[in-house]
DNA sequence: AGCACGCCGACT
DNA sequence: GTCGGCGTGCTC
């Protein structure tokens, strides 16, 4: 029977989490009305499948008798609005991700499985005194808590909503006893009306007249898009000003996205929050359970949650209402997401906000060379915030050269000295060297031998505790050998540092005060790293030494001295990033130095000081630094002065990937591309890695548009390439690192 | 991503 | 003779 003949059918463009570019048309249940956005459950292949119904069309491309019917509509009202369906189909394009990928990342894993959108039901809760969660019927055999729960519903009632909210905040702080949804709703309602007197002004802390503007800046443009760069020193007072303006916001009775980078999400910042705010707070980041994911997630989309601080991956989290995103160390590389679907949330994140037609505000102490840039551009306003504030005093940076200078184990004699003074006045030293182990390079004194990992073009780092050898691009190991396994007969030296090796010299050098190493290694236990900070706080640590791990975040007041003790491994790199890095690492290791009433002092050992990078970045500071790279990036046209696109493969056969992006770059050749470079294939940096070879194809343009074209007409072909089956790939738009 | 289909090697 | 290896191709 011809189609035609047939009532009018509907059909369903469903995203299903598959790795395929195409929706998939469905036949929709008849009489049912919905609209995008919703999760359905459909059949496919074998099973069943939930995606998100983005589109209701009349016909389908696909022949009427392959179409299957739905097999239920899963939630009642969509969980995603049209603006969130509008930015996750923008990402797709952008990005060149599947769509139906990119919508499933947007949910937490058990809504991802089909599971019901429902918050816990309404129980009360409360901490018992172990601290495990009671349900209401287990408080029957809590008494003291029933009745605090008595007392809280009457008083609850009884109070204005001013009053309320007051009250609550020191109710929480009095009680342990936690009841959640309930406070939630009180605490909402309450905080609605009362936020405007009771935070809408500064509460007890004066802002100076920088914060005052940026504050203004920002305040002025609510409701409206608009990307600001709070470029603020360590210490400036940012969080201030985000406090300030999310009062701002609250108070008209809107949400608030705030997204840091991972490291930085200890407990510390949720706590400055929950102290300023009586409103809930939701916490979405890798170390939360799928399950309480999943609550802040349904907190914030339906509105019971006021503030939502996550990482990167909260950044599409639908909200019912948003009227601001705060971005905090915008700079950090760890807002872009470095597998899979490679997508940056800062960018992203300002697309949100031009969707939603609200502002964007992006904080650093060193901004990205992007931002800067578009600063220039007057695509985002800048908000200066010079000063640190109260009386605090900028650290003095200098230059130690080490050239021709005894230097024991990386620690230089006038390095151990300022280390002694700096100890012998009761203060803290921090010491920063971005290598863990023992030392990187194991080497046989009599052969030449030198301890490789089989699966990758890198040494194996040699751990001392642990007496064995590590890879720290793969899972290999292996126990330390006592004997070089080429010659059997030579001895074996370990070659470079790491920090095991510094710390094992500093408590030689220093046997009498206490040394605390923060890696991975010395924290990989759960909770260990805030047991350190603790300690450091509490003033029983002398001497901080640790990696990357250090440059974030963490405030250590009494430190006074910061050394890095390698400053020239950063400077010779052949990704062009790599001196950026550099450069944001320094000055935030710095900021960790110096507070009110005690100057700090930065030392970096050297053997290049007169290295222009390190020259500018000392005498000038870091904005002058910026405008230096940035002149370099204009004249050499890389970015943001023309546009990136890597295209990574590997595999274990070696030719395999060269093959594949040997045959991608026929088809480019076949296509008009005035604007645009083909730059490789060549293999990347470390070439091996993983028992995989890794090659890259770089395409660099003047014009973003053109690339885009490009890649829409390339996906496609390169779906069909025969030396695709032999590969793995992911496309990478505007790589941050060329690795 | 799953999952089936399909065509070649080592086992009861 | 089969069990199973993973190459190839499809899913509305």
């Amino acid at each position: 029977m011809p189609a035609s003949l047939n009532a009018p059918t509907r059909i369903f463009r469903v995203a299903l989490p598959v790795p395929v570019f195409s929706l998939f048309d469905y036949l929709a249940v008849d009489n049912v009305s919905t609209c995008p956005g919703i999760r359905i459950e459909v059949p496919f292949g074998k099973a069943n499948k939930i995606g998100v119904l983005i589109e209701i069309a009349d016909e389908s491309t696909v022949a009427v008798e392959k179409l299957k019917p739905i097999v239920r509509l899963v939630d009642d009202p969509p969980l995603l609005s049209a603006t969130d369906l509008a930015l996750l189909q923008w990402v797709s394009r952008y990005y060149h991700h599947p769509l139906g990928m990119v919508v499933s990342s947007a949910f937490p894993a058990g809504l991802r499985q089909g599971k019901a959108a429902v918050l816990p039901t309404k129980k009360y809760y409360a901490l018992t005194e172990s601290g495990k969660q009671a349900n209401s019927s287990e408080l029957k055999r809590a008494p003291r808590q029933q009745s605090l729960l008595e007392l809280f519903q009457q008083q609850a009632t009884a109070l204005s909503e001013t009053e309320l909210s007051l009250w609550h905040s020191q109710w929480r702080i009095t009680i342990k006893g936690l009841i959640q949804r309930q406070w939630l709703e009180l605490a909402t309602v309450a905080t609605r009306t009362s936020l405007a007197t009771a935070y809408g002004k500064p509460v007890g802390l004066l802002c100076n007249p920088d914060q005052q503007a940026a504050i203004t800046a920002v305040g002025g443009q609510l409701g409206k898009f608009g990307v600001f760069l709070l470029d603020g020193v360590t210490g400036s007072g940012k969080t201030e000003v985000y406090m300030q303006l999310i009062a701002e916001v609250l108070a008209q009775g809107l949400q608030v996205l705030v997204l840091v980078p991972e490291i930085t999400l200890t407990p510390q910042l949720a706590d400055r929050f929950r102290q300023r705010f009586t409103i809930p707070i939701a916490l979405s980041h890798s170390g939360l359970t799928d399950t309480q994911r999943q609550t802040a997630w349904l907190q914030v989309q339906q509105g019971e949650a006021a503030i939502l601080l996550g990482t990167r991956s909260a950044l599409f989290t639908p909200f019912k209402q948003l009227g601001l995103i705060i971005l905090d160390e915008e700079h950090d590389a760890s807002f872009k997401q470095q597998e899979g679907f490679r997508f940056s949330a800062r960018d992203v994140a300002v697309m949100r906000g031009k969707l939603l037609d609200i502002p964007v505000l992006l904080g650093s102490a060193t901004p990205s060379m992007e931002s800067l840039y578009n600063v220039t551009q007057k695509r985002y306003q800048r908000l200066a915030l010079p000063n640190r504030a109260g009386s605090a005093i900028p650290p003095v940076l200098q230059l130690l050269d080490i050239r021709n200078k005894r230097v024991t184990e990386g620690l230089s004699d006038a390095l151990l000295t300022e280390i002694k003074t700096t100890l012998a006045k009761s203060e803290q030293a921090l010491l920063f060297l971005n290598r863990r182990g023992f030392a990187p390079t194991l080497i046989c004194h009599s052969c030449g031998w030198v301890a490789r990992c089989q699966r990758c073009d890198a040494n194996l780092v040699m751990h001392q505790r642990e007496q064995r050898l590590r890879c720290h691009h793969c899972a290999s190991e292996q126990a330390l050998p006592r004997q070089c396994p080429a010659c059997k007969t030579g001895e074996l030296t370990a070659l470079g540092l790491g920090t095991e090796r510094i710390e094992q010299v500093l408590n030689a050098h220093f046997p009498d005060k206490t040394v605390i190493r923060l890696d991975r290694d010395s924290t990989q236990r759960k909770g260990s790293l805030e047991e350190y900070l603790e300690q450091i706080h509490a003033g029983h640590a002398d001497i901080i030494l640790g990696t990357q791990m250090l440059a974030k975040g963490h405030h250590f007041a009494n430190v006074t001295l910061v050394a890095i003790i390698d400053v020239d491994s950063g400077l010779f790199s052949i990704d062009f990033h790599a001196t950026e890095k550099l450069a944001q690492l320094v000055v935030q290791v710095s900021g960790r130095a110096g507070r009110a009433d005690k100057p700090g002092k930065v030392i970096m050992q050297t053997r290049r000081p007169e290295h222009p990078l390190l020259t500018t970045l000392i005498n000038e500071g870091y904005h002058r630094f910026a405008q230096t790279v940035l002149d370099e990036r204009k004249t050499a046209l890389l970015p943001p002065f023309s546009y990136q696109v890597l295209l990574r493969a590997y595999a274990i056969d070696e030719n395999a990937p060269a093959n594949f992006l040997n045959a991608v770059v026929d088809l480019l050749k076949n296509k008009t591309i005035p604007h645009t470079q083909i730059l490789g294939p060549v293999s990347a940096p470390m070439a091996k890695r993983g028992g995989r070879y890794h090659y890259q194809l770089l395409l660099q343009s003047t014009r973003r548009q053109e690339l885009h074209v490009l890649l829409d007409e390339l996906m496609p072909q390169l779906e069909k390439l025969k030396t695709k089956q032999k590969v793995r790939w992911s496309l990478d738009v505007d790589p941050v690192d060329l690795y």
